[in-house]
DNA sequence: CATCATCCCTACCTATTGATAAGTAACTTG
DNA sequence: CAAGTTACTTATCAATAGGTAGGGATGATG
């Protein structure tokens, strides 16, 4: 099956593209065109992997949701307390944008009402498997004593991702990372982390 | 001069439409055929009122920096105190949120990097303006004893305004305008408003 | 009343968008 | 080795993008 292995590769390299795509300026404001320059291919061998653009919405936002679901997987297998967790948790974000990118979902929900229903139910399933991943942390470290805050647990998640999410939009256009250095500081010490 | 007058009609109604057209889909994701089409006007003629999608770009953005400096202005003269300052900070946004937009300086703030030089600046401007009003209302507050937070408070208003936009932009696509009272109650609590 | 500015129109234009049809080279497998 | 699969290509498409040239109607002004 080398075949499918080279597919899958190509199919890889254009999700990598797309999704770069997808953080920096957003998935209106890019076309299968710039991938297909990036990588010297034409545009119709970009519709042999995904037939139409939201197809690749599609899979764009599935694969980064995996990822996602793996990295905070690998989070609760280290058995780290629920504050290192949620330190964790915020590393993720600040490497991305280290990397001078937006959160790929974060400037899709800013996007939303633009995108096909398919990416859109795509989009809310990634933001609830956040919720509840963090909503389980927070629970678990204000039970245990090693966290601190008001309201319910999946309200605070709430609260979390949003702040982070508008940190990094706002350190990318104005303040760079320091901003949200800045944001995700006083996030974690209001929670006692 | 009547003719300005009708002039100031027409460049205010495209304005008006290109406005919430930004607000709810992005800069990015419309065109000159969409206001064209609202206003029953030919797409030619709103080149009369502005000659590149830029110009109106720069142009939206400027006056609703004017608007927004204008009613930070009314706060001032209302004579309230530091809290309920912040309260008015807030209300204006969960208004504009109430009408099914985003803020629009948020929605542009996510497609910056897309974005002409011109409108770049324009919003820079726009958030300095409202991190230095922030701030100001913030220092008062916190000398006065109304409000409380740690840090400075040119940084602690950044952390409001990342907070807002961010509870904003999911509340439009995840969990709806209680996601954002949610948010925006957490925020005044913690700043003992 | 002639002139002028204002404001909008018709008629185009070029570039780019996402997408399709049909063909082909390379490899794999029965 | 024949048949099928995979991974592309060339060539083309209709729709839409933002933008321009030039004209005509309206009403104000000297």
């Amino acid at each position: 099956m080398d075949l499918k292995v080279n597919n899958r590769n190509t199919s890889q390299k254009i999700l990598d593209i797309a999704q770069r795509l997808v953080q920096t300026r957003g998935f209106n404001a890019f076309s299968y065109a710039d991938i297909a320059k990036a990588l010297q291919i034409t545009n119709a061998s970009l519709h042999y992997h995904f037939t139409t653009k939201a197809d690749l919405g599609v899979s764009l936002i599935e694969r980064y949701d995996r990822r996602i679901q793996e990295a905070l997987a690998d989070i609760d297998r280290s058995g780290a307390g629920a504050a290192d967790k949620i330190k964790a948790y915020v590393r993720i974000y600040s490497e991305v944008l280290r990397d001078d990118r937006m959160c790929m979902c974060g400037m899709l929900a800013a996007e939303f009402a633009t995108l096909p229903k398919a990416m859109q139910a795509a989009l809310d399933r990634y933001f609830d498997g956040n919720d509840r991943w963090l909503a389980a942390v927070l629970e678990q470290g204000r039970a245990g004593g090693a966290l601190r805050f008001s309201g319910s647990s999946s309200e605070m998640a709430q609260f979390l991702i949003a702040s982070l999410e508008g940190a990094m939009m706002l350190a990318r256009s104005h303040g760079g990372m320091a901003r949200f250095d800045a944001a995700s500081r006083r996030l974690l010490a209001e929670l006692g982390a």
